[in-house]
DNA sequence: GTGTAAACTAGAACGATTCCCATGCAAAAA
DNA sequence: TTTTTGCATGGGAATCGTTCTAGTTTACAC
């Protein structure tokens, strides 16, 4: 399905920063990206978009669950297509890099947690931090940074 | 023990500033503040401590392992004292409230996976964002809204 | 094609946090 | 005790990510 109708389907019109935007998050190797590496991304393709126009858009497209927003540690937020299954994330605090799991016992435990108190669950996150220690992406750590994760 | 020798343990000199945010922090009642909260807190029994100082201290505790930084959805830092034992957060997006609870066989999955990853993990949080039906403190959600969490 | 609501841009404003620097104070040296 | 040294402080300015505002442009139904 082409992204337009993914927009329309939305409730949301087409409009070309928003096809540019939505096509930079689709590309396999964005998966995590800050409103500012959106921004970036734009500038370099030559496009005339406001960084207001992103932050706007970016949050349009959670709204209507096109996207979702992380808050890794450092405050800043991260944004990430949404292809549906639902994962949790493991950040490497040293190369920045971000990898994604998904365990059904967690899951499950999460869901009786709630259930045990009462609660009425919309959303949830887990994140652990640490070092990718002999993780096999490039040998290595890859000391490259990633905004928005890790520590100084 | 004294908060004066915890201070020193931690290789930081007990001055006033530090031994009256630490105070705060541990009354039972505070649990999860943001440094704003802190510093009005601090205005309130009539400290003269400027805020720049509340964040330095707070980011010196938490490097010191005295206190916990969560990064909840909404940007702003809360913080809550570190009394030894782990666990996890569920925040009310209606009222704000923030409940804790451990659950071992969560914790001991997270374990695995970080094994299986290969990954040496410093740290990890999980948060459950929803709404505390039924919850019993004052008989419901008590719409009470803290600075640092839910939604607008 | 045309009208209208929605979306856009740039820049100002904003809130949270950090930086800067002159001053204060307490432990170490003389 | 006096001097020195160095970390800690307070206040305001600066910075960062993000949101708002005003005026202009665009998409889409007619």
């Amino acid at each position: 399905m082409s992204d337009s109708t993914d927009l329309k389907k939305a409730g949301l019109k087409a409009t070309l920063p928003r096809l540019k935007i939505l096509s930079i998050l689709e590309e396999p190797r964005a998966r995590h990206m800050t409103a500012e590496d959106v921004y970036k991304a734009l500038l370099d393709m030559g496009e005339e978009v406001g960084l207001a126009t992103v932050y706007r858009v970016l949050t349009q497209f959670e709204s209507a669950g096109l996207v979702i927003r992380h808050n890794f540690e450092g405050g800043r937020s991260v944004f990430e297509i949404n292809q549906g299954g639902h994962h949790d994330h493991v950040v490497c605090v040293e190369c920045g890099e971000v990898f994604e799991f998904y365990d059904p016992a967690i899951e499950e435990r999460q869901r009786r947690v709630a259930e045990t108190l009462g609660f009425h669950v919309d959303s949830h996150s887990l994140y652990m931090y640490g070092t990718c220690l002999g993780m096999k992406r490039e040998g290595r750590c890859s000391k490259k940074r990633i905004p928005g994760t890790g520590t100084p």
